[in-house]
DNA sequence: AATTTCATGTAATTCGTTACATGATTCC
DNA sequence: GGAATCATGTAACGAATTACATGAAATT
């Protein structure tokens, strides 16, 4: 099962999956794409790729490939058990696939899926976001007056911010499902929209 | 120095400075708080619970004030010295003060401190948020259009995002600074601002 | 009477960071 | 030739979670 940590795991799958690549390049990719404030350390990364090495997920590429010279760096490849893997990963939808950074994680990838589990993923998150929209705003209502000012802006701005990924949300959804005419969200005309004929 | 740890221990002498308070009690209010996907478990309350106690941060309440009934419970309340240890962590303002959590715990506690200090913890998140955004921005522009669809899609949304809480945390700077007549938000007329004469 | 919610706690584990340590390569 | 960046790694540590364990009070 997708267990909490296999976030790394998915990421660096993802990202071979485009191509060979080195631990300190993954990194920069890594940091670029979760970059809202957390930042992936050398201290994760490198003991993860040991990790998937001795798993049979990865596999160093033989050095040839660079023929100048540059020797140090060690470019990782997927094995095809690494692929399987990943496509397990991506497909198994859980709870945990709902949360913020394993959310972004498998939207980042979305293009080595296909609609199906697209689609889960992105009705799972907006049910999840929709239950706790509904139970803050519950509670906020039952509290009212009573908050304290600040608290209660504060609660107010995370409400809109919910609200406005849901919409989000909404409309990546309508444009999946080949609703068509509609571009997922504000993006140039034609572009932007997976035709399910591919 | 406030570590990052620090987090707990900031938002008990917080809600504890409203009034005495149980643990189960203190769970339910900080999930509330942070409640965008954080839950605090027992497992990290209970433990820190006892170490502020140690620290004769907090004291527990002489039960006598519960008369009908209802024993097991144990009521907190907050020592001088946790006040102090309050004020001390509210004040000191550096870089883990603008992360996620942290900023949100300081902004929900903004009433137990001064105008002075809010404007720094405000002002300080928006530069770190504007940092990033110039950051991620450029690297934008640099791949255009070579990232992929939902990569690309993610990234726009989430400067989105973030450029959406920098016009929060704009309304509220003006706001504080009593640049008058501009509610912090799009809350009723005249309450919300916190006038400066109190 | 039974189930749910309230209420408190401990132990083991996990995820990931910080700090440390090292060295090659490129730019100035 | 020196500084910055590229590049890889280890060890110690920290914060918080999960799972476990227990029991009282309230609700159905």
């Amino acid at each position: 099962m997708a267990r909490r940590g296999d976030t790394i795991e998915l990421a660096v799958l993802g990202l071979l999956h485009e191509g060979p690549m080195h631990g300190y390049e993954l990194r920069k990719r890594l940091n670029l794409m979760l970059g809202w404030g957390r930042v992936l350390s050398y201290g994760s990364l490198y003991p993860a790729l040991k990790k998937m090495l001795r798993a049979n997920l990865i596999r160093e590429v033989s050095a040839a490939a660079t023929p100048t010279s540059r020797r140090p760096r060690i470019v990782y490849e997927v094995t095809p058990a690494g692929n399987e893997e990943f496509q397990r990963l991506m497909s198994e939808v859980g709870p945990t696939a709902w949360e913020d950074d394993n959310f972004d994680i498998r939207f980042a990838f979305f293009s080595s899926t296909d609609m199906e589990i697209r689609l889960r993923v992105l009705e799972g998150r907006r049910s999840r976001l929709q239950e706790r929209l509904a139970r803050v705003q519950a509670e906020l209502a039952r509290t009212q007056a009573e908050v304290d000012r600040y608290a209660g802006e504060l609660q107010r701005h995370g409400v809109e911010s919910v609200e406005r990924e849901v919409r989000w949300l909404s409309d990546l959804i309508r444009a999946e499902r080949g609703d068509s005419e509609a571009p997922p969200t504000r993006s140039a005309g034609t572009a932007g929209v997976p035709t399910p004929s591919d």
